[in-house]
DNA sequence: ATAGCTGCAAATGCTTTGCAAGGCC
DNA sequence: GGCCTTGCAAAGCATTTGCAGCTAT
């Protein structure tokens, strides 16, 4: 069930700059989480999810310290929060103006580029208020 | 801090009315929250805040009943759940086709109608799977 | 009468936090 | 060395569930 094809996770280094850059420090356990993260453009993770696959990956770190980091790097801007679960909290390492299909049945997201979709009409939002996003979810079933 | 105007609760005959169609008992709880849920066609509760209410009229009904009962409701097709915040569910008495402007801060829900937004360009979906609903969340913020 | 509901309290599942020990600069 | 980070375990929340007692039909 483990993911067979991925590219093998960036190195040491390029995580590491990584994290300077966002002003992180680069401790052990936020290079691994770096490296299983950005190794490509689009991946979604739950705190689970990334916790099983570098416990899998035989390096020790926390469930905590990865719900800790997964807040970080999105802070920092190295990821996104996505909110389409009210059960759990899925993380996008594209950060980039994008939307997702969303398979609730498997827990799955699949991005949508952001160019590909249009969202027209948006109303002026009540006064007082501006718009920070608009999120588009598109939810999908088996056939 | 109470909601000062809203329209008075529907009948208890009418809550009872609306219940019996959709198939559910109207016991005296049901009754009580249907009345409070559907005296208009725009109202955005959580558990909680039903829960508050009902309580906040003089009338006993445990939380998790409430719960039990907005599941009800939804699986009946009375409302409608929606997902905007990882951290608590929201039910809408609107079933109808809309959006939603979302104001994270404040927990506030406001519809936009059906026909005011349109989305273009949707993808057809990866094989296999079909297009169950697109939901479009417009965040906002106070200025 | 009886199948279905309710309420309480306990349990669950995800997420956060306090704090001592350890690691990076 | 000093400050930041980690890890564990405990706490926190929203939500769900088991089950005895109650209610609508």
């Amino acid at each position: 069930m483990a993911k067979a094809s991925r590219e093998p996770k960036i190195s040491a280094e390029e995580a590491t700059a990584r994290l300077r850059h966002a002003g992180l420090r680069p401790t052990r356990q936020r290079v691994e989480l770096a490296g299983l993260l950005f190794q490509d453009g689009d991946r979604h993770v739950t705190a689970e999810s990334l916790h099983d696959e570098v416990s899998g990956a035989g390096v020790k770190v926390s469930l905590a310290t990865v719900y800790n980091t997964l807040h970080q790097f999105t802070e920092a801007g190295l990821l996104r929060q996505v909110i389409v679960d009210a059960a759990r909290s899925y993380f996008d390492t594209n950060t980039g103006d994008h939307q997702h299909f969303f398979l609730e049945k498997e827990g799955l997201l699949i991005d949508i580029p952001g160019e590909t979709i249009a969202v027209a009409g948006v109303p002026a939002p009540p006064p007082g208020l501006s718009v920070d996003r608009v999120d588009v979810v598109v939810r999908v079933r088996r056939n």
